[in-house]
DNA sequence: CCCATGCTATGTCAAATGACAGGGTTTGTT
DNA sequence: AACAAACCCTGTCATTTGACATAGCATGGG
């Protein structure tokens, strides 16, 4: 997981360290060399680079966003891994997805006021982080990065909508393979997973709460898909050691290898 | 139901019906009355007329769009609702969400090739058509579009983001008043409910197919509902007696009354 | 070393949900 | 009247999933 210790640290927050800074630093972006992301032209570049407010670094289960508060920043994932979630009043927690490098915080917040959902870092994770208030600007004067955005949230959407036939149609098992393949595609995708498995620390009190089965039932289910060597699910790591069966048992259509934009 | 009678019918297709025009209809575009859209500028709208390509009309239970396939319009909903639908390879079916009029019928297939889902009139439906081809115009001459666009993207996204949260954590009850929720609430903000009541043709193998549960089940859960006097279901209509104590019951957020914007 | 903590595993029973089969009602057609 | 189609309802039984209780197993701190 990336591990970014060298803290440039300033600005101490409850959660998260903030580092301001002129944006400079976007000529080396981490998210260059990124193999699933398609790079920004470079006059394009300048314009995030002077949009851009700084970086924020929070640590494995900090939260990011809190649903119901109003965020002061819309962030770029550039490193690590965070999982959107959403709380019902009576403690029931559901995951709704997750963020890769490259991956847009932030749309929902742009436009409303209060978010719908809380936002937490999986991994320790480093942010790239842009003025709330000046989202419009971005809009206006770069019709490219306009267009990139509602590419994000189109596919955003996409994703959804697989996780919604995951919970609508598909058993656990089924279920489970379907994350896994996922998981591990967009790791692939982002450099976190150069050899095909994923280390990513997910509980699976935490994959219960991706698939809306129990704590209980998901165990068994995890034990079942290792015994039948479909996915190696452990603590710290996803293995799958044969892809395409994998995929075919959870019907999963082949991946669209369309190379991502970002901001 | 939307009962758009006077065709002026001219070119005909294997489903739905295409009417050229020049756009000078815009001028007194249907969406104009409805109570939960917030209306664009006169530039803007004389800008939407004159992208727009024409008009198409469906049938109840034809579809629209076919997934897998690439579609050459894009459509704005006139009248009518419809739904968007993901086939398994099994035949399994998952109704994702719906659309009322005002919506966007197309990110996805703007910016992808193929289209991961179906579209399905539900009603007999009216659609604005625009060419898929011209669609990055829109976002290099008109800001503003491009802005209520993604905000369309946003929002369609949260709704997303609210079917999970039903599908992963409430049961069976909790989802059908959910979902009546929602819907009868679209119908108000459209117009199509306005003594709060939805008629709207809902069959419960489709209520099934949107909840993920089996025929069987959603016909003793809505039977339990209407005993529960929480929501009358029928084939033609949506009632909820007491929507405050529905919200409750599907522990529901209070609605956000933002109101959309329309291309 | 002990202890606390957080996570995974297992057993037993109950509840929710699905599968199958069949009957009833409405509506439209001949 | 007869028929068919599409939908809704009900009964019975099987399967999936959840609830609860408990045990095991690492890891880190004193």
């Amino acid at each position: 997981m990336a591990r970014d210790d060298e803290l440039i640290g300033s600005d101490r927050n409850e959660q998260g360290q903030f580092v301001r800074n002129g944006g400079q630093r976007c000529m080396e972006c981490p998210l260059e060399r990124l193999p699933g992301l398609h790079q920004p032209l470079s006059d394009v570049r300048r314009w995030i680079a002077a949009f851009r407010e700084g970086e924020m670094r929070f640590g494995r289960g900090e939260q990011v966003w809190a649903q119901g508060t109003r965020p002061p920043y819309l962030y770029t994932v550039l490193s690590g891994v965070l999982m959107r979630t959403r709380l019902l009043e009576d403690g029931r927690r559901q995951i709704v997805n997750f963020m890769f490098p490259g991956d847009f915080i932030g749309l929902q917040g742009a436009l409303d006021g209060e978010i719908s959902h809380s936002v937490e870092a999986m991994t320790n994770v480093a942010l790239c982080a842009f003025a709330r208030g000046r989202f419009f600007e971005l809009a206006a004067q770069q019709p490219q990065l306009s267009f990139d955005l509602t590419w994000l949230a189109a596919h955003e959407e996409a994703a959804l909508e697989e996780h919604i036939v995951s919970l609508g149609q598909r058993n656990a098992r089924e279920r489970m393979v379907a994350l896994a393949v996922f998981l591990v595609q967009r790791g692939i995708d982002t450099g976190l997973a150069p050899d095909g498995v994923l280390q990513l620390t997910v509980t699976q009190s935490q994959i219960a709460d991706m698939l809306g089965l129990s704590l209980v039932h998901t165990n068994r289910s995890l034990q079942a898909l290792r015994r039948l060597a479909l996915v190696d699910w452990t603590l710290t790591s996803i293995r799958i050691p044969n892809m395409a069966e994998a995929r075919r048992f959870a019907r999963l259509d082949s991946p669209s290898p369309a190379p991502r934009p970002y901001i």
